[in-house]
DNA sequence: GATTTATAAATGTCAGACAATTAAAGGTCT
DNA sequence: AGACCTTTAATTGTCTGACATTTATAAATC
């Protein structure tokens, strides 16, 4: 295994197993050396190769087992576990690099709207039901603002599902729940529940119907809404100061 | 800091440590304490924080600095880091779960035909320029399957920064990086070239003159010839065995 | 044959040591 | 005073060796 020059022992290791992942040299559920082997391998301590093994191990490249026979193993990469990575990345991204509610927001409805007419096509009754239900829960009055902006992500997340691509969900969710925090701040201070639901039941209604176009303009009307609370926000917030 | 149970100390104290950095208890650039001083704080010994660090270093949470007033410091996620964790994450998500060519390449256009109108609007010369190098590139004739594929990530990425908005970027570039493997497989059976040239100018006429429609009709155009060369590959492939 | 008990292999954790790095403080010379 | 060297202390990086814990298999017992 190559190894570059200059980085921490762990990095190197950790690089050279990864390349072997990436590159299919291993394949998954194959059982990688015990520990002392690869210690042996790259002329290392067990610690250094520990360390190694847990850089992996954060990324989910390799789960652990313990005991005899145990050891670590290629890990077969879930749809879940990709989903986790790119939600903490993306949250970490927006909120250390303040990137502007606008900016986010046009790219979540850019990506929105690439699902609807896959969504209007292939939507279920299941997708239509969940989005009904988050629908009729938004309209309650006594609803936490917390619980509203939740039920707000369970809508979005039901109809990039309902495009009925695994590989489109796993790319936009993350994109969509990373957003959660910045539209918080918005709902907690705007009180326009009524506008959003009458929205998204425009929505709801055009994907019934499979009225790809139908979707595609509540899902505009709906970031042009948003868009407005989000600077109606900020003024109020500049306002203040 | 609260922790949770059955698992591994380090991951449990990467776990405290990760939910501080996100929810903001700890800035960007603030230094952690030092390892034998979270080694008394958690109640563990050195190694252990050791690796709970390490796991935070591979997701690029924290940046460790060695000799006098060095340490771990909350490190600022920068797009080309985050890009770079989802190009991995996807590149493996693909290759380990049997993702149908169909389905890739559908999210993939998919994506890229909500930057078109962005990009249509926005595209600087630069954007054009860089497209227009890669597209002449793409027409010579000794050009290896290789050089070609790579080639053809640049253009779209092209395509994907000519909307002018780094969220979007950041989320698409690593779904297009992340499919070059399978399209590798493609090119390198199918010699049409030509017709690719033809649509990626086609593409990149449509920007040049501010045409939305133009633009999505080539992507849709693309997205039709690939599925075209994809079908006929697996045909031949499934024919030879 | 079923159940219990040992065994061995592997990861998880700890303690202590030393090496390497680096910024700051202190000292020396002009 | 200012520039250059030297020391020092703090901190991460690495190594060694030990012991605890877990767990599948093999052995022993009933």
């Amino acid at each position: 295994m190559k190894i570059e020059k200059s980085e921490d022992l762990s990095a190197q290791i950790a690089q050279a197993i990864r390349d072997a992942i990436i590159e299919g040299r291993m394949i998954v559920d194959e059982r990688l050396p015990s520990e002392a082997e690869l210690s042996e391998q790259f002329g290392v301590s067990r610690s250094t190769v520990r360390e190694a093994l847990k850089r992996l191990a954060a990324q989910a490249l390799i789960r652990t087992q313990r005991g005899a026979f145990g050891g670590a193993f290629v890990n077969r990469l879930s749809y879940e576990e990709a989903y986790g990575q790119n939600v903490t990345t993306s949250t970490l991204l927006l909120s250390m690099n303040a990137v502007s509610f606008e900016t986010a927001c046009e790219a979540r409805y850019a990506m929105e709207r690439a699902c609807a007419p896959l969504a209007a096509e292939r939507r279920t009754a299941d997708h239509l039901a969940t989005m009904r239900a988050e629908i009729h829960r938004q309209a309650q009055p006594g609803l936490s603002d917390e619980s509203f902006c939740a039920s707000d992500v369970a809508l979005h997340r039901a109809l990039v599902d309902a495009a009925g691509n695994p590989v489109l969900s796993y790319q936009l969710a993350g994109a969509v729940e990373a957003m959660q925090p910045l539209m918080n701040m918005i709902t907690f201070t705007a009180r326009s529940r009524e506008e959003i639901v009458t929205l998204h039941t425009k929505l709801a209604n055009a994907l019934e119907s499979n009225d790809a176009d139908g979707a595609d303009a509540a899902l505009c009307d709906l970031e042009l809404y948003t868009l407005s609370l989000g600077q109606k926000f900020m003024a109020s917030r500049a306002s203040n100061r």
